[in-house]
DNA sequence: GCTGAAATCGCCTAACG
DNA sequence: CGTTAGGCGATTTCAGC
């Protein structure tokens, strides 16, 4: 899967897509400096090799009447695989978690959650959260306002540390 | 703002774009039940109310090079709103902080940070985090894996909540 | 192999009912 | 909101580098 490798045009490409994920081929295409058939046809690629994931609108979510984020530190009490996916399977379960990260150190898992109000918020954890199996603590904090929310990778960082393409 | 309201054809445009943000507007008018001019008038009219932000491709970030994901938690000296603002004044302008939440309790922020490996995050954590005026203290932790990442806001949750429509 | 040009097909998007 | 219709983008085909 490393084996496969891109040129400038596909950074390019992936950049653009990040940063407007409904941009049509053809405007594509010209920002790339390329045309519209090899364009549509990178774009292909990138998809099938997995380098785009996914497209998605990003939605206001206070608007919508979810109005608050919280972010969860989770600790386990134990941490062998087994233990380890059996959350993670909980995890995908919840809707109101958006997010599931495994870390080092202390806390096992960092929740980001969104849900409509603080109420059901609570009633998710502790109905649900801190009464999983196997969960040892959770500490919550509450997102007070968001000081940034950029998508996915900086892609500027990767300009200025490669030497060349495929 | 808030005089704005959805009736159920827009939250499930809303849902559908969420999940698939590059769908063509026939094959969305065909999901929700409607034709494509008034599909297309509501897409433009959420775009244009802010209910839709943007759209984005989810790209590979470890395919593409970014290794290693860390969440830094920042407390600072003063919570001074000035100080508050100058601190995610400093952190837009740093590529490798993807997100900045400001939380309550004692960690004043939560950054996600995405770096080509661990010692470009940590010429940056002791080169420009730890080092920004007002920054009292850093906690890090190395994202392991990732156990869930779903975009935006589960919308299922609404639709459980909702009593009816404009 | 790759790209680019031409042609076809389908979608977008006005205007109107 | 639906239908019609014209213009544009998407996508295949084919030729050239």
């Amino acid at each position: 899967m490393p084996g496969i490798k891109l040129d400038p045009i596909d950074r390019k490409i992936l950049a653009e897509l990040q940063a407007d994920g409904r941009m049509t081929n053809v405007e594509l295409s010209r920002r790339v400096g390329i045309s519209a058939p090899p364009c549509l046809r990178r774009v292909r690629a990138l998809e099938e090799t997995g380098f785009i994931h996914s497209y998605h609108a990003r939605v206001n979510a206070r608007e919508l009447g979810f109005e608050v984020t919280v972010f969860a530190m989770v600790s386990l009490r134990s941490q062998a695989e087994a233990d380890l996916s059996a959350f993670e399977d909980r995890v995908r379960a919840w809707p109101l978690v958006r997010e599931c990260h495994m870390l080092n150190g202390e806390i096992d898992f960092i929740l980001k959650c969104v849900a409509p109000d603080l109420s059901s918020f609570q009633s998710f954890l502790t109905g649900e959260l801190t009464a999983a199996p196997n969960v040892a603590s959770v500490k919550t904090s509450l997102v007070i306002r968001n000081g940034k929310e950029e998508p996915g990778v900086p892609f500027d960082v990767l300009e200025s540390r490669i030497s060349d393409d495929d």
